[in-house]
DNA sequence: CCCAAATTAGGTGTAAATACGTAATACTTG
DNA sequence: CAAGTATTACGTATTTACACCTAATTTGGG
């Protein structure tokens, strides 16, 4: 028997899961929580599940933090991501804090069973999503995940700036919001072009909108 | 016995559903559909549902078409929204085509509950969500729904020149892409910026991603 | 067929954004 | 303390974006 917990702050989602994985022969949900900071709780008092259902957006603490602390701290524990998210970032991400498999929260049954039977079985389940990224990984590596690199290298004051890019103030008023001199503003989009691979203030503000840096 | 459909592509989500509305008493789900289309289908030959839980985003044809088509068709059967979108213009857009309630897909089942109920018994489930947006209604009925009332007006050059607006390509070289004169463009963008009330590109840009007329 | 409206297009001027080179301050860290 | 680095700031030139006004062309109804 294949002991499964679900980390999912959706409850409908949840109890949906429950009736399917405990459907499924061979597989049974013992444990949930609503975020990572809840699972870590539970987890202490029990034997460690075999594989975690693990969502990414949660409160208190989100999949990718959760991801880490289970990789370091419960090392038969396989992480399988369950997340409506289908961005590259996010994807990455995830298998880079130990995930081993990713599938969308629209996916089919089936799609479920064989990812649960493939991790159970071979320790991995392999889609489109993930190989896709895999590959790109093995012939891009050094530009493997820009976004997510660029994101570590920005300062707070680039970030701040970041947000106001995405309004419709000039760079001027942009200053002026930020106590700094316009030449400073434009210093800080230079950067940005460079860091970011993009040359127009559209490029920054779509990248603002892909990393959550604002919320639109 | 009050009998529900559930319409929405996410069959996990419609497994859990299934299993807390019946869990209810006096509920029963009688009918399930991916999206309005197949539900429209799967209506004709049986007695309407008296509530429909409906999706916003699903293939083929989506909620807003579907609550229109429920209202105009069916109208004795009163539609619940069941959606992860929690932006504005969703929820009036909904409202508009004759939604009776709005509650976000992570809810709890309690709220689920209380929603079914208030349907069934006052035809109505007001929430903060929907009170929020009515007493915006009352307050700015003028401006009210500027994004949704927008999108409507906008013609298919129009549309296809936000999706370019989105890139980094200068207008001249949307012009190019689109095959018409720069000056072309100009009026567009400028055409645009009345009709949506913005100043800027970034503007257009960052109302093309709320309204997911690009997707990033 | 003709009119009204929508679409496409042009001219000109100003403001903003972008590119590139340089340099004064602040802040580490050996 | 000195050297290196990050941050903040400036100058100049060019390109792009935006504003406002006008007009040719196409399109849809009466």
């Amino acid at each position: 028997m294949t002991f499964v917990a679900l980390v999912d702050d959706h409850e409908l989602l949840r109890t949906g899961l429950v009736a399917i994985i405990n459907s499924f022969e061979g597989f049974k949900v013992v444990m949930e929580a609503n975020n990572g900071k809840q699972f870590i709780e539970k987890v202490k008092a029990k034997t460690p599940p075999d594989i975690v259902l693990l969502d990414i957006t949660m409160p208190v603490m989100d999949g990718y933090e959760t991801s880490s602390w289970i990789k370091a701290n419960l090392p038969q524990t396989k992480v399988l991501v369950l997340s409506m998210l289908e961005n590259d970032t996010a994807i990455i991400r995830m298998l880079k804090n130990g995930a081993r498999g990713y599938i969308l929260k629209d996916s089919k049954p089936k799609i479920f069973k064989e990812a649960l039977d493939n991790i159970r079985d071979s320790g991995y389940f392999i889609n489109e999503l993930v190989s896709n990224k895999l590959m790109h990984y093995i012939n891009h590596e050094e530009v493997f995940d820009t976004d997510t690199f660029a994101l570590n290298t920005l300062t707070e004051n680039e970030v701040t700036f970041l947000k106001w890019i995405c309004t419709e103030k000039t760079y001027k008023e942009i200053a002026d919001e930020m106590c700094l001199s316009p030449r400073t503003i434009d210093t800080y989009r230079d950067n940005l072009f460079k860091k970011l691979d993009v040359k127009t203030r559209v490029g920054l503000a779509i990248f603002a909108i892909k990393n959550s840096i604002v919320t639109i």
